[in-house]
DNA sequence: GTGAAAGCGCTAACAT
DNA sequence: ATGTTAGCGCTTTCAC
C-alpha cells in the first residue's frame, strides 16, 4: 500500500505538502502545478489514507457504531439505511454490531468505545433487555444516543412515534365498526411497548369505549409470542373481533397460529399490526400496517450522535414527521355481527 | 482514555514491560511481582488497548470483513453467526458490510482493504450482481475469500452443497410420487444456481425422468421473481403437480401468488424449497425445506480467511458436512392424481 | 528482569 | 508556497 511518503517521492515534494492536498485541508497552499502533480502521483500509485495513521494522529475514527438486537430482523432494513445514509453525506462510516444475546450491550460497547473502533454509537437495545444492563453506559461520558429505547437519566435519544403508531391501528379498527379490540403488546418493561399502550388506550377513549384488562396481553415482540398471544385472547369470552399487534414479527405468528387454531382471517377476526416490513406483505392474508418511519429515525440517529461527538450537544428527539402511514391490505374488514 | 504510559507511570514500571504483559507475548520476562503491579494498574485504570496504535505498529487489525448482498435477509443469520464464532475463537472480530446495489462490492472492498480497516475479506456476492463487478478482486491479491459466488481464475471460496441441496429437495418429491417436477431457479448467471440446477436433474435422471425445458424458470431469488415464476410455471399444459425452488424468499413469494391463484398448497401443488429461515416456518402452509449449512459456511469462510492471511494459503472448499437436511412441513403432499 | 528508543502513517504547528 | 518536525499509542529490537 502506497503511503504519503511513497507519493512525495514521485512527485518531487514533502510529506505535509501531500497531506494537506490530499486531505483537502481549508488552506493548502500549494501552487495549481504543484497540486496537479501531487494528484497524479496518489492516482497512480493508487493511494488510499491508511486509517490506523490517521485515527491514531486526530484520535477520531471518523466511524459511528450502530448496534441493533437483531441485524437480521427486516424491521431495521429502513433504520440501517437512513443511518448509512447519513453518515455517507457527513463523511462517516457505519459500524455494524449485534447487541449480543448474552451481554445485553454492554461488553460490545464498552470495546467499540474503548478501544477507539469508533467515535460514538446509536443504540437499540432490544424488548427483552433488562434496563439494568445498560447501567454502565449511562456512567460513561461516551457519545452514546438511545434509539427506540430509554435509559432513566441518559440523555440523548431518537424514538419512534410509537404512541401514533398504535393509535392509527386501533383507530383503524374502530372505524371498521370493531368494538372489542384487544391488544397484543410486548413485555411490560418495554419502553415501546409502554408508549403504544397509550395510543391503543386513546385511540379507545376518544371512541368512549372500555376494554377488559385481559384484552391486553404483554408478552414480547417475537414469532412466538405472537402465537401465544393468539391463543390466549381467543381463549376470552367473549372473544375479540378484532387484535391490533405491536410488532409485526408477532404479528406474523399471530397470523399463523389463528390459520392453525381454524380462526378465519378477516371474516372471523381482523389483525392490524404496527411496524410494516416485507413479510407483512407476504402473509397470508397480506396484512394491514402501519409503517413506522425507521429510516427517517436512522438519519435521525446518526445525526445526533455525530452532533453529540462533534459539538457535545445532547437531545431527546421523537420523529413525528413524516408520521406513521396506514397500510391497509387484507387482514381486516368490518366485524361480522355489524 | 488510559495508555500504556499510564499503567506505566502507576505501576512504576517501563512502558515496554506493560506492554509485554498485556498483550500477553509468549516472553514477558517480567517477575511475578511486577506482572501483578501491572495488571492491578490496568484494571484500575480500566485500560484498554488502543485499536489504531496497535493497528498502526503491527500493519495488522484482526478484522475480517464480511460483505453479503443484503444483511437483513433471514439466510444469513446463521452465516454470521458461524463467521462471528470462528473469528472471535481466533482473536479477530468481524466487520459487517453490506456489497451496495450501486456498486456491486467494488468500491466497498477496495476501501475496507486499501485503507487497511481490515486484513481480509470473506465475500458472497448476490444472484443479481454481474461477475465482471468482480473483476477488481482477482486483480488484487488481498486475503478475499468468496462465498457460495465465484469467479473464473480466483482462488479461495467456500461454498454450500447446492448441487446436494436441490437434489434432496427434488428426490422428496419424487418419493411422494409426484411425476411433473418443476423448478423454479436463480437467474442463469448466478453461481449457485448452476450447480443447484445439476441436483435437480441429476434427481429426474435417476428417476428415469424427463421434463419440458419450460419446467424450469430462470427468474431469481427474489419475493418478486417468485411470484412470476408460479404464473409462468402454472399456464403451462401440462402443469406440474410439484415445483421445487432454489430459493426460500421466492418460494414465500410463489407460495403468496399461488394462494391468490386459488391454487390450494400442498393439495393442488406441493412446494419444496432449498433453503430453511424462520420465515419458511411461517407461511401457510409452512414450507417444506432444505436446510443449508449455513453457519459452517459462515465458520469455514473466516477459517478460510485467516489461514490466507497469517500464511497465504489458499483452497476451495466445498461444505458437505453436515449435510443439507430437509425438514418436511406442510407445503408437501402426494399428487392428486397419485 | 527491565528499560530506552525507533518507527508504523498521518496531521499540524512551526519554520523558511 | 513549501518543508521540517514532533508526536499520537503501540510493539519490538536491543542494551543493560
Amino acid at each position: 500500500m502506497a503511503t504519503l511518503g511513497d507519493v512525495a517521492a514521485r512527485a518531487g515534494v514533502s510529506i505535509s505538502a501531500v497531506s494537506r492536498v490530499l486531505s483537502d485541508a481549508p488552506d493548502s497552499r500549494v501552487s495549481a502545478a504543484t497540486r496537479e502533480r501531487i494528484v497524479d502521483a496518489a492516482r497512480e500509485l493508487n493511494y488510499r489514507p491508511n486509517f490506523a495513521g490517521r485515527a491514531l494522529k486526530s484520535a477520531r475514527t471518523q466511524v459511528v457504531g450502530l448496534v441493533v438486537p437483531d441485524i437480521t430482523n427486516a424491521l431495521f432494513t429502513e433504520l440501517m439505511h437512513g443511518a448509512e445514509d447519513e453518515a455517507t453525506e457527513r463523511g462517516y462510516t457505519v459500524l455494524l454490531g449485534r447487541s449480543d444475546d448474552v451481554r445485553p450491550g454492554g461488553e460490545v460497547i464498552a470495546r467499540l468505545i474503548g478501544e477507539g473502533r469508533v467515535d460514538g454509537m446509536a443504540l437499540q437495545v432490544g424488548d427483552a433487555v433488562q434496563p439494568a444492563g445498560l447501567r454502565d453506559l449511562i456512567t460513561t461520558q461516551a457519545p452514546i444516543v438511545l434509539v427506540n429505547s430509554s435509559y432513566p437519566g441518559h440523555v440523548g435519544s431518537v424514538t419512534l412515534d410509537d404512541h401514533r403508531g398504535a393509535l392509527i391501528a386501533t383507530q383503524h379498527l374502530l372505524e371498521l365498526g370493531h368494538e372489542r379490540i384487544a391488544f397484543a403488546n410486548g413485555l411490560p418493561r418495554s419502553f415501546t411497548a409502554k408508549r403504544r399502550r397509550t395510543g391503543y388506550k386513546l385511540a379507545l377513549a376518544t371512541a368512549g369505549l372500555r376494554m377488559p384488562k385481559e384484552y391486553e396481553t404483554r408478552i414480547g415482540y417475537t414469532v412466538d409470542n405472537g402465537r401465544t398471544a393468539l391463543r390466549r385472547l381467543m381463549a376470552l369470552d367473549p372473544k375479540p373481533t378484532g387484535i391490533v399487534v405491536a410488532n409485526v414479527n408477532a404479528a406474523v405468528g399471530l397470523l399463523g397460529e389463528a390459520r392453525r387454531a381454524g380462526i378465519r382471517v378477516p371474516e372471523d377476526l381482523s389483525v392490524v399490526t404496527v411496524h410494516d416490513s416485507w413479510t407483512a406483505e407476504n402473509t397470508w392474508p397480506p396484512l394491514t400496517a402501519v409503517k413506522m418511519q425507521f429510516y427517517t429515525v436512522g438519519r435521525a440517529a446518526v445525526r445526533s450522535v455525530i452532533r453529540r461527538i462533534e459539538t457535545g450537544e445532547t437531545s431527546d428527539e421523537v420523529v413525528t414527521d413524516p408520521p406513521p402511514e396506514l397500510v391497509v391490505r387484507e387482514s381486516t374488514a368490518p366485524p361480522r355481527t355489524a
